[in-house]
DNA sequence: CTAGACACGC
DNA sequence: GACGTACGTGTCTAGA
């Protein structure tokens, strides 16, 4: 700003803010501190530095009135007894206040004998000849002080933003006259040019106005009482002389003995140093911001940023920090409310900002943009993505740097200030980072707001990373950045009845919450980046993962309908069933206990009933009551079948009958399904809220469950199966030629392994040698050993070692593959699926049997269930696409592991299959042809 | 409120 | 000689 062609000079009236800011904030919770009721000083402050932040002036002074005014000390002896006493909290101010100015180098003034609007006024007139434009800091109403055509009242609003700037032309319009000076004719005929003196008696506002017109000034009026009638003529005459008084008392004094040089009110650069002693002293914290705010250099629209210095040490990571010096909206004049709240300027490592003003809003969006990488975070009122609503959303594109955005809780006042953000949640190029991003998609999904092109979630790249690990932002944050994040719960309260939401939180701890937030995020995203690319894991990342988030964001927003009526009815027939079984386990007992309780049933069983002398117990010492254990015990006694049968039915009237109608949303009627995409670490998908990966399907009572998911009015359910996808894919990565062929063949793998195994013709393969192929075939893909496949089978443990072996035989390059995934993962430390997914064996090398053995069976399960479950992603991908391609509505809505359901309108669903089956089956290029079996029906259970 | 036992899926 | 298939989630009980 260049002084010279403007000279802003303000000079503020001090006590008349201090007792504004005081009177202002008394009516709030009390500033304190130490004890100190410290508003008087807080206000004034406030106030000051806001001033200095909007208006930029180039000199500034404050005056204080000092002794007694004795120009006037006569006549004020009656006045100053209608005062009341000065509050203690303006005593205490004065002091601070002096040490506050004097840190920022800013002159104090007062003449003894004069107020400070005597002083102010004899400035203002000097200042003018110098080519100066006065402002009046005052919070008073009289214009009295409007002494030269170049002075101006300032008025602050009270809370920063309703300031109100008077100049001779805004009075002259206001009280429609010539002169503004006649303003303290009016002021002082109404009685209110000076507090405590009443003007004249029976003059209000309107007849004062009137009296104006008439006579131009108060002096003339009493000159011409005779003018008037009755007992108005009466009570002017009577208090005739305190109107008098009162213009005396409110006119300015202009010849004062003050010099002005200019130079002295020049406005510096204040010592912060010292401030922030004074500051820290009566704990303002967030003032001493504002403050170097106020004083950033102005006219700047770019971020200067020092550079945070970042060291790994042995002790973690050191952050060095230097001060920001200018955030986006310095000198940004529409930035009303745009003040920073972060008071944690002091740790010199961050800004963070909340913007509520649309201007400034969009002046965010462009800066974001011109950027390539920028980091969001959505809060809302719920983490059920259906249910919230967005609170704010911040935003980072540099590490110390963010942004808040509040947001109304008025839906279409959202949805307006989502418009200003719309181009870039749709900007293509421009990547996207957040925090378990599919959240944020989906609730903006539901404001339609489609979050598009280039993605990074932070979650999902720590996932491919470490797929072991955890992935939860705070404990990624305490663990690479060394810093421990405000905890949600601090915020909103502990979990539970009590729980408030985000949006019950201030502005300023919202701001500090969600900002934070951003920027660790931002922070992750730096460190994970490069890893993933070092890693080899850029194209699993950005090709699978990322696209996939899409997807399954499509899919839990779409849901699935329930048959809510037969699930109603069928609660209550499994009751009946359940409490049948009761009565007859009790019977047979001869003694009630909880069925639910295995501790009961088992001291039950093996005390009472004494059905098993060497009874297997748990590591706790109870009674082991499994399946397995029971099914043995089934032919000692008839109890056990109906115990057997009554946990079944428990279990399937508790998980699924019960519980699912529970999950239906109500605004749709679906259940929607949350699909983790990353707390497999194999790779898999893990379905909660509710699972809808372990529905009921091998018995006929669990079955019926399936039949409970329904399709929608003239739509059909459509279920498409990898068949045997892990066997087929061992095969492939093992290149072993005996199994490939049999699938090439189109062979029952099954079947044709007993024909291998047994030596005999596949026509003559037995039900049972079937079933045993199965078995080992499975066993291998998990790496069970062959007293596990004894255990299965009925085998005995020698001929289950038997059969291990023969099966090495027949598939020998399996047994190849087996110890090469084993030597690789001691090697490397990890073993990878086709699409390079690690999974890192830290235990491969352990001395424990124990602990080794199991990570010896990872090594060679992981690739294989990594594999099928890159394979089924790939194709969920294609799918949609495809689906997308071609305008079909025909909905994805569930993956279980190897078989994907779609809901589909009856017109495409031949279309629809013929897509699905094509794209399963070609996910990948393979030697062993991936089969895939698809059914269709009204419900899940048809359509398998 | 947590750990353990159990049962459902692939 | 040990050793008991992988990966998950949800419900319930018991005990602190």
């Amino acid at each position: 700003m260049d002084a010279t062609q403007d000279k802003r000079l303000f000079l503020i009236d001090a006590y008349a803010m201090i007792f504004r800011g005081y009177y202002a904030l008394i009516r709030n919770p009390r500033l304190t501190s130490k004890g100190l009721d410290t508003s008087a000083i807080f206000g004034f402050t406030n106030s000051l530095i806001e001033l200095i932040r909007r208006e930029k002036p180039t000199h500034l002074a404050v005056v204080f009135d000092v002794g007694q005014a004795s120009v006037r000390t006569e006549d004020f002896a009656e006045y100053k007894a209608n005062r009341s006493e000065t509050p203690e909290a303006i005593k205490i101010a004065v002091p601070y206040i002096h040490k506050i100015l004097e840190a920022m180098h800013i002159p104090i003034l007062g003449v003894e004998g004069y107020e400070a609007d005597d002083v102010i006024g004899t400035i203002a007139c000097k200042a003018e000849k110098e080519g100066y434009t006065t402002f009046m800091v005052t919070p008073d109403k009289d214009f009295a002080q409007l002494v030269t055509d170049k002075i101006k009242i300032y008025k602050p609003g009270l809370k920063g933003g309703d300031i109100e700037i008077l100049g001779v032309e805004e009075v002259k319009a206001k009280y429609e006259i010539e002169d503004p000076k006649q303003v303290i004719d009016f002021l002082a005929m109404m009685g209110d040019a000076v507090d405590n003196i009443p003007g004249l008696d029976g003059v209000g506002e309107k007849t004062a106005m009137k009296f104006l017109k008439e006579f131009g000034n108060i002096e003339t009026l009493l000159a011409n009482t005779d003018k008037l009638k009755g007992k108005l003529k009466e009570k002017v005459e009577a208090s005739a002389e305190r109107g008098i008084l009162s213009k005396k008392l409110a006119t300015i004094i202009c010849d004062v003995p003050v010099e002005f040089h200019q130079e002295q009110y020049d406005l510096e650069t204040p010592d912060f140093e010292k401030v922030k002693e004074v500051f820290d002293e009566i704990e303002f914290r967030r003032l001493y911001e504002n403050l170097y705010r106020a004083f950033a250099p102005a006219a700047t629209e770019t971020i200067v940023v020092s550079e945070v210095e970042v060291k790994q040490t042995s002790a973690g990571t050191e952050v060095k920090g230097q001060v920001m010096q200018l955030d986006l909206f310095a000198n940004f004049e529409e930035l009303d409310q745009a003040t920073s709240t972060k008071s944690t300027i002091e740790h010199n490592d961050h800004l963070y900002q909340f913007i509520d003003n649309p201007k400034a809003q969009k002046k965010l969006v462009d800066n974001l943009l011109q950027q390539k990488v920028v980091c969001f975070d959505t809060e809302t009122t719920s983490l059920n993505e259906l249910e919230a609503e967005l609170v704010g959303m911040s935003f980072s594109y540099k590490k110390g740097l963010a942004y808040y955005i509040p947001l109304s809780e008025n839906r279409d006042e959202v949805l307006q200030t989502l418009e200003i953000f719309r181009p870039f949640f749709e900007k293509e190029d421009l990547l996207k980072i957040a925090h378990n991003l599919k959240f944020d998609y989906k609730v903006l999904q539901q404001y339609d707001i489609t979050v598009k092109g280039a993605m990074f979630d932070t979650m999902i790249a720590h996932y491919l990373l470490n797929p072991d690990g955890r992935h939860g932002m705070d404990y990624l944050s305490e663990v690479y950045l060394n810093y421990k994040p405000v905890s949600i719960e601090t915020i909103i309260g502990k979990k539970g009845k009590n729980q408030g939401t985000f949006r019950d939180a201030d502005l300023r701890t919202q701001t500090d919450y969600a900002a934070e937030d951003a920027d660790i995020t931002f922070q992750l995203y730096e460190l994970f980046a490069p890893q993933l690319k070092k890693e080899n894991l850029e194209e699993l990342f950005y090709n699978i993962e990322m696209p996939l988030m899409e997807v399954l964001a499509k899919m839990e927003l779409a849901g699935i309908s329930l048959d809510e009526k037969w699930l109603a009815q069928e609660s209550v027939d499994l009751e009946n069933d359940l409490r049948q079984l009761e009565a007859k386990i009790f019977e047979l007992s001869g003694e009630e206990f909880n069925m639910n309780s295995p501790k009961q049933l088992g001291e039950i069983l093996f005390e009472k009933m004494q059905l098993d002398p060497k009874a297997k117990k748990t590591k706790t010492g109870q009674y082991a009551t499994s399946e397995d254990v029971l099914q043995k015990l089934s032919s000692k006694h008839e109890i056990i079948k109906h115990i057997l049968e009554y946990r079944t039915y428990q279990k399937l009237k508790s998980t699924y009958v019960d519980a699912l109608p529970s999950q239906i949303d109500k605004t749709d009627n679906r259940v929607h399904t949350n699909f983790s995409q990353t707390t497999a670490a194999t790779g898999r998908l893990a379905s909660v809220n509710p699972n809808l990966q372990n529905i009921p399907i091998r018995t006929l009572r669990g079955q019926q469950i399936r039949g409970a998911f329904v399709s929608g009015e003239g739509q059909k359910i459509i279920s498409a199966d990898y068949s045997q996808i892990e066997l087929r894919l061992i095969a492939e990565i093992s290149g072993e030629e005996n199994m490939i062929k049999a699938f090439q063949d189109g062979e029952d793998i099954h079947a044709s392994t007993a024909a291998k195994l047994f030596k005999i013709p596949l026509e003559e393969v037995s039900k049972t040698q079937r079933s045993q192929a199965k078995t080992v075939n499975f066993g291998i893909i998990y790496g069970q050993g062959a007293f596990a496949l004894a255990e299965q089978t009925g085998l005995s443990r020698t001929e289950a070692k038997q059969m291990i072996e023969a099966y090495f035989e027949t598939y020998p390059k399996l047994k190849e593959y087996m110890a090469e995934q084993v030597s690789k993962a001691r090697q490397l430390g990890y073993v990878e699926t086709i699409l390079g997914r690690k999974r890192h064996l830290k235990d491969i090398n352990s001395n424990n049997f124990v602990v080794r053995a199991h990570a010896e069976r990872n090594a060679v399960n992981a690739p294989v269930q990594g594999s099928a479950a890159d394979v089924v992603k790939i194709a969920m991908i294609k799918i949609d696409r495809e689906l997308d391609e071609q305008q079909l509505k025909t909905k994805m809505l569930l993956q279980v592991h190897d078989e994907l359901v779609f809901e589909s309108p009856v017109d495409e669903i031949e279309a629809a299959s013929a897509l699905i089956k094509k794209e399963m089956e070609g996910a990948l290029k393979t030697q062993v042809p991936l089969l895939v079996e698809i059914g269709t029906g009204d419900n899940w259970l048809e359509a398998h």
